[in-house]
DNA sequence: ATTCATACTTACCGTTTGGTAGACAATTAT
DNA sequence: ATAATTGTCTACCAAACGGTAAGTATGAAT
C-alpha cells in the first residue's frame, strides 16, 4: 500500500513527478509546460503520468498544494523558533527569505500563481497564511505603541509589502539587475542583503546599526 | 500609405491588435493567449491579424517593444521634469508608480516576461534603461556622501530592490493582500502609500516626517 | 481602363495538446 | 494456486494550436 516502485534514483515516483512538475511549471509556466515534457523529466511515460494525476490541472493543484503544507509547517517554526524579543522580526524574514533561496522556483511559482489565478491564489494564502501574518501584524501594532516602530507605518501593508520584496526579489532578482547594466547579473548576496535592510530600517524609529 | 482602414471604433486595427495583446498576454499569459483569443477580441479573422503580424512571436516582440519606447521616452521626461533637487527621486518614483498604476497590465506583462523570458528580458532592460538607472545611482552616491542618505545603503541594490518593490506590487497588489485575510482585498491606494514610505524612510538618514 | 498594393476573408494543413482504452507484468491477498 | 490490485506501457483520439494558400473587395497610381 505505501511504496511498490524500486525507488531507482530517489524518491518515489510520484515525488519525482510533483518535484519536475515545479521546476517545470516556474519555468515555463503551467500552460507553457506540457505533460509529455514533464514525462519526459522524470523517465516515464505519459499515460503513467497521468495514471498517479487525473488531469494536468490535479497535477497543478497538488503542487501548488505541496509548497503550502511546507509553509503551514515552517511558518510557525519560524515565528516560535527565536522568541528572544526584538529580532524575532529579523530572524523570520531571515528564514523566509531560505525557504525560497532554497529553491528560486518556489518563488517564482507563486508569482505565477498569483498571475495565472488571482482569486484562487488570494484565496489560498487567506485560508492558509493568514492567521500567521494577522500574528506579525499585532506584532508590528504592540512595537508601535512601544515607540520602536515607526509611527506612519500601516503594519498590514508593510507586511504585504515586505512579502512582494522576498518573492519578487527571489523570482527575479536575476533579471532586474540588468536594470543596471551589470555585464552578467548582480551577486544575489548583495541584493538580498539590500533587501533586509529596506525592511528593517524602514520599520525602526532609529536605525540599529549607525 | 498611411491609413486606409475606416478605425469604426477607435485606432487602427494594428493599435487595437497591440492593445489587445498585451492585455491578455498579461492576464492569461503568452503560451495562454491563443491567436484566435486575440482575434475576437480585436473583431477579425486569425489569418488578418498574421497578416498585421507574421507570427505570433512577431506580435509578442512588438507588444514588448511598444512597453519599451513608453519607457524610454517617459523614463527622462520623469527624471526632468522636477529638477528641484532633494524631492527628485520621490517625483520620479511617483511617475514610476503611475506609469504602471495606469494600465496594471504594463507590470503583469514586465513580470511574465521576466519570467518567460530571463535573460532576453535582463538584456532588454540593460539596453534601453540600464543608462538612466546608473544615473540615479550616482544621484544616490553623491547624496550619500553628502551624508544625506543612509551609509550601508547599496545605491544598485536599492534602485533594483525598488524596482521589484513597484513592480510586484502593482502586479500582484491585489493578490498579496490575501495574505492578511482582508476579505475583498486591500485598497492599493494604502499599499502603494506604505511602499513610497518604505523606499524613502529606508533612504533617508533622518526621516522627513516625523 | 487597368494595374497594383492593401486589408481582410474562407478553407485548409500538419503538429501538438490533454486525455482514453486496453494490454501486460509484477506484487499482494485470499 | 489464484484472484485482485498496482503501476506502467503502446496505440490511439478529438480538439486546438500556429500558420499557409488562395481568393476577394477597395481605393490609389499609371
Amino acid at each position: 500500500m505505501k511504496e511498490v516502485a524500486h525507488d531507482t534514483e530517489q524518491g518515489t515516483v510520484k515525488e519525482r513527478i510533483l518535484q519536475e512538475a515545479l521546476r517545470l511549471f516556474s519555468e515555463k509556466g503551467f500552460e507553457g509546460t506540457s505533460l509529455q515534457s514533464i514525462a519526459d523529466a522524470v523517465g516515464i511515460q505519459k499515460p503513467s503520468l497521468i495514471y498517479h494525476f487525473p488531469s494536468k490541472e490535479d497535477l497543478r493543484q497538488n503542487v501548488v498544494e505541496s509548497l503550502v503544507v511546507y509553509w503551514k509547517n515552517e511558518l510557525p517554526r519560524m515565528l516560535s523558533a527565536s522568541a528572544s524579543g526584538q529580532d524575532q522580526l529579523v530572524s523570520t524574514m531571515d528564514a523566509l527569505v531560505n525557504f525560497f533561496l532554497e529553491d528560486v522556483n518556489r518563488a517564482r511559482l507563486v508569482v505565477r500563481e498569483m498571475l495565472d489565478r488571482p482569486e484562487e491564489t488570494f484565496a489560498l494564502l487567506g485560508e492558509h497564511v493568514s492567521p500567521w501574518t494577522r500574528l506579525i501584524g499585532e506584532f508590528l501594532r504592540l512595537g508601535q505603541q512601544s515607540g520602536a516602530y515607526r509611527q506612519d507605518m500601516n503594519p498590514d501593508a508593510y507586511i504585504v509589502q515586505t512579502m512582494v520584496m522576498v518573492v519578487g526579489a527571489v523570482a527575479m532578482g536575476g533579471v532586474t539587475s540588468g536594470v543596471i547594466g551589470h555585464p552578467s547579473g548582480f551577486p544575489q548576496k548583495v541584493l538580498i542583503k539590500e533587501l533586509v535592510r529596506i525592511a528593517q530600517s524602514s520599520l525602526y524609529t532609529e536605525t540599529p546599526k549607525a
